[in-house]
DNA sequence: CGATGGTATTAGAACGGTTCTAATTTGCTG
DNA sequence: CAGCAAATTAGAACCGTTCTAATACCATCG
């Protein structure tokens, strides 16, 4: 395994024990599949991962990690309501996305330094005792445009 | 009714009738019921306000009229996974939003000027091809500060 | 060893907001 | 008044998430 992940399942893993839970071998599976990936997955795909391993775990097991995981702020979860929920472990602090409207990849939105108001200026603006903020991008992905064009131009053959 | 209120409801009225679809007694409670509002009401909220005065009225014509209004344009959206979405029909355009993660209230966030990155900006820096952003702020409302003090010190008496 | 107790896990039911569907109503237009 | 298209309704279907009750696992202690 990669050390860089290995590093980031091991955060993870201090934290949960920390929390005094045990990080069993499907659990440890949900840490490494979210510490591997920077696709920000959904439980299904998690799911899917861990049974490769472990063919019998149910669904529920994913979703109780990540709760325990949200517990412990070390991962971050994109909700969205008319589709599954996406997760970030690598970087589970707020930070912006991306989103294709098409493909529903979802992307770290990092090219450039942002100067996000600050919540602690919001916070003391606002009256509000902030603790996390969310900012997504909608739009169309570079790769979905492409695709666009072609079945645009191949429309003429329909 | 309050003139803001009418202008707001005539501009939606106006972009529907654009789309060559009636603007029907029920729809345009549920167009004044958005502009009368800045609280984000949720569907079922609007849908309780259209039955005062049509008590028939079913709740897939609020969701369609909602459709309808997406679509031109003339509402904001704002998704949740776990709870119900809230609509703004006062401001349609993107705009960030302070959400009381006890009481689940939704504010407009326009304290101050925010210079968010523009759309242009992460558009041209990304190669996405991007329509909206959405930026939340999540934490206790002042008014639920207030109260979880008072529950706080009452505990004592339990 | 075998019993005990607490944690982890499972399968499936329940839930809730949204979307879909088929039938009915409404309101023009000829 | 007949015919037609749009609007509306009630309720089913959908689907991601949460809950529940039963079971499996595993360390510890007698």
């Amino acid at each position: 395994m990669d050390l860089q992940v290995q590093h980031r399942v091991d955060e993870m893993r201090a934290s949960m024990s920390e929390l005094g839970v045990n990080v069993t071998p499907r659990r440890a599976r949900v840490l490494e599949t979210l510490a591997s990936t920077d696709c920000h997955p959904t439980v299904n795909e998690i799911h899917s991962e861990v049974r490769r391993l472990y063919p019998s775990t149910s669904l529920a097991t994913i979703y109780n990690t990540i709760e325990l995981l949200k517990e412990v702020g070390q991962v971050l979860e994109l909700e969205f309501s008319g589709s599954p929920n996406r997760y970030d472990g690598l970087r589970p602090d707020s930070h912006p996305h991306l989103i294709c409207l098409s493909c529903r990849s979802v992307e770290d939105m990092d090219m450039f330094e942002i100067e996000d108001v600050s919540l602690d200026q919001v916070s003391h603006a606002s009256g509000y005792h902030l603790v996390r903020q969310r900012t997504d991008y909608y739009g169309i992905c570079p790769v979905c445009q492409k695709n666009d064009e072609v079945s645009a131009s191949s429309m003429y053959n329909n």
